[in-house]
Order: structure tokens, then C-alpha cells, then sequence
DNA sequence: GACATTCGTGTACCTACAACACTAACTTAG
DNA sequence: CTAAGTTAGTGTTGTAGGTACACGAATGTC
């Protein structure tokens, strides 16, 4: 059979920090786009499913496993690979805090989070195009689902919810409405807890009520 | 390099015919799967894009260009294919009924329209869930995008279209309600022509005011 | 010309979203 | 210990969009 190509995956790896929407990049050691920062991938390897291929990537550069992951989109053009034609499946992880490492990568030793907005462009292959697309397909499923507390720790306070909306969206919500709406949608529980963190009134801590997954 | 995979893309290929929603599907002539229905699909060449691989199987099946294709999904699941694992990137295309071949198939003799809500399962492969995947989505943008004009000729009554959306969400729908909405939405331009097909009151035509594409 | 068929139109209710400001609980500085 | 600073928490009102609902108009048929 001679109809065969190379498939990679890359994972587009979101986390919060300092009330920011960050993503993990490695930098290149070799050719081609050597030095430059990319997405974090590799080739699928035949006997493994996408999406474990995915999620095998994810371990190696997080050491993180059970976060979210959600395959993204398929990117096939030509000359995205300098070296000839590699189709590569696009999948993008949200990784809360608490569990992402503070520096991550433990392969690559060139790994770092960068502000998602604000990004070392041009990055290599077409992963630009590839980190558009997982923003907007982000930003489209924070509205009409509760994908948004996988950004999180198992206990928050809401303000640390909004936040995340907020860094997510770029722009600011009103901290009633936004309170109400998550209210109406019945999907976190209050804990008899509050957390104090540095100055103000301390704040009660909620959990979310997982409909599936998480 | 060891680590090659073989890349097919499948086309669900929609349009509208007897006001009903049908998908075409080809009747498979070898083994696996023999004579067991399937989406028609194909194997990636070297030299094309997935986009251009889905287009040209679409030309070959329908003989048609210059309709809507979307990418729909990839799936590479290890036992998809009991000859062993290959990746398939799935797409769905909008054909209207006035460019559908009445039966379709050019290579493939046995070809023809099923209604997409009665397929003879189980279809080849995964293609039963690949066909609930592309009903999944072609519903859901049907709400928020203008993706059912897609469906219709250049000219087409409102009645058309509410049939069309009535077809896809398999639900009735309020006809002042739903003119409201389309009146609202800005994306029709009403003509000066009428159509009295059978009984009852002439119709007037209607054209799709282009924001992109088609 | 009576009947069947499809086209075309408006109003009232209700629900979801947007705008908007103050009090509560705690820490820090003086 | 008191005043000032900081973050948490809470309701109401207006508006826009969605849903429910019934009849006259234009044509063909018997």
C-alpha cells in the first residue's frame, strides 16, 4: 500500500495563571523551525488511537493525565511541514492549576507557559493557525457549557470562576449577572468553607457538580 | 520513518429530496464489510490536501463542485478497520436538490439517497457514528449560522426553507415565528417572481443574500 | 360557485439578558 | 483601637428576543 502518510498530533495545552490564559510551547532543538517555540506533538504511533496518542503526548510534557482533552481539528495542507506532507490532528487539554506544573515539560527542557494572547510569534509549522482555532473554539464553548471549571481546582470561590471567564473572553462581566447566570445553571454546590487570601473578606468556597467527566 | 499511517477522508454527502433529509451512501462491492452500505470515502493522495481529497471524492461520487464542505471530525480508533488501524478525517457537504444528481454515483454502481434518520444499519466501519456525528453538528449550526440556505436552490420559497429546517431538526416549526426570525436575520432578499406548484396560492421566490461563500 | 389547498400576516405574554450601587467582612496603617 | 483600604456578596428594573396562537388571500378542482 503506498498511500501512506506521516500523523502527528499536537496538543494545544491550556492553563490559568496569574489570573491569565497561558499555554504551554516547547522550543525546537533541531530543524526545521529550530529554536523557534511550537505546540507541543509528536507522531502517532501504530498501535495507539489518537486519542491516547494525545493523551500519551499530554503525560510526557505535563506529567498530568484525566484533564480535559477534546480533539480540535484536522490540519493536512502540503507544505505545513517543510519536509513534506505530515497531516496532523489538533487536540487542545485545559489543565487547572493546581495540577500543572509550575514549569512543566520533563522531556523538552525548553518548555515554558506564555500568555495565550501574547504568544513568541511566528511560532513553527502553521501552529499559529492551529493556537486561533483552539482560542476560538474555547472561547465559543465557554458559553453554552460548563468547560470552564476545568480550568479550575475542585474548590473555588467565584470570583476565581469569573476570572477565568474573564481571561478567556478578554473583557470584563458583571459580577452579578455573572454570579446569577452561574446560579441558573445549578451546576456548582456551596461547601461550608471560605478561603482568605491576603486582604478583603474572605470568600465561600464552591465545588462543581459534574454532570460527566472531570 | 516507520511511523505511517493510511489516511482516508469520508464525505457525508446531504441534500433534501421528497422534503426529507437524505445522505448518499455506496454500497460496498469487496471485502471488508462486503455489500454492506458506507459513506463514500477514499484514501489521501500524496499530492492533494485533505480539503482537495474531500472535494474530489465528492466530485466522483456527485459530479458536483462548489458546494458546502466543513471538516467534521477524525477518527482513528485502532479497530475501526478490522485490516488494520486507519485514520479517517470525516467531512460533511450541502448539496441543494436542483445540483444532486437524481441518483448519483458515477463509479460506483450501487450508490443512492437513504433518508439520514433511516440508513440501512448497520452501515460499513464506524460510519453509523460517523453519520450521527455529521446530524450532530449539521443540527446544532442550523441554529446559529445560515447553513440551511445551502440546501435550497438559488430561488427557493419560504415554505422551502422551512421544510429544510423542519427536515434536519425533525420537528415542526411555528410559520410566523419562523418567518419573523428569517426577516430578522437579513440574509433573504425577496423577488418579484411567483411559484404555483399545484394547489393553493402562488408563492413568492426568495434569494439568499450571499455574506460569504456558495 | 363551493370547497380544498397553500401563502401570508400581527399581537400578547413571558423569559433571558444587561445595566447599575451599596453593605458585609476582613486586614493594615497610624 | 479606629479609620481607611480591599474583596465578597446581594436585587431591581428595563429591554430584547422567543413562544403561542387564528384568520383572510390567492389559486385550482369538482
Amino acid at each position: 500500500m503506498s498511500v501512506v502518510q506521516r500523523v502527528t498530533v499536537d496538543t494545544v495545552i491550556f492553563t490559568i495563571r496569574d489570573t491569565e490564559l497561558q499555554v504551554l510551547l516547547v522550543r525546537r532543538a533541531i530543524p526545521p523551525f529550530k529554536s523557534r517555540w511550537a505546540i507541543p506533538g509528536g507522531f502517532v504511533l501504530p498501535h495507539e488511537s489518537l486519542d491516547e496518542a494525545a493523551r500519551r503526548e499530554l503525560r510526557e510534557e505535563t506529567g498530568v493525565d484525566d484533564v480535559w482533552l477534546e480533539q480540535l481539528y484536522t490540519f493536512g495542507d502540503l507544505k505545513r511541514d517543510p519536509r513534506g506532507r505530515v497531516v496532523t490532528v489538533a487536540y487542545f487539554a485545559l489543565v487547572s492549576p493546581d495540577r500543572a506544573p509550575p514549569l512543566a515539560g520533563s522531556d523538552a527542557a525548553d518548555a515554558r507557559w506564555w500568555p495565550a494572547g501574547n504568544t513568541p510569534a511566528p511560532l513553527a509549522f502553521d501552529h499559529d493557525r492551529i493556537l486561533e482555532t483552539a482560542l476560538e473554539r474555547l472561547r465559543g464553548k465557554l458559553a453554552y457549557t460548563s468547560i470552564g471549571f476545568e480550568l479550575l481546582p475542585k474548590k473555588f470561590t467565584l470570583s476565581q470562576l469569573q476570572h477565568v471567564h474573564e481571561a478567556i473572553l478578554g473583557e470584563a462581566l458583571d459580577k452579578r449577572n455573572f454570579r446569577k447566570r452561574v446560579d441558573a445553571l445549578g451546576v456548582v454546590r456551596p461547601l461550608n468553607e471560605s478561603v482568605h487570601d491576603g486582604a478583603g473578606r474572605p470568600a465561600r468556597l464552591f465545588a462543581f457538580r459534574r454532570g460527566k467527566g472531570r
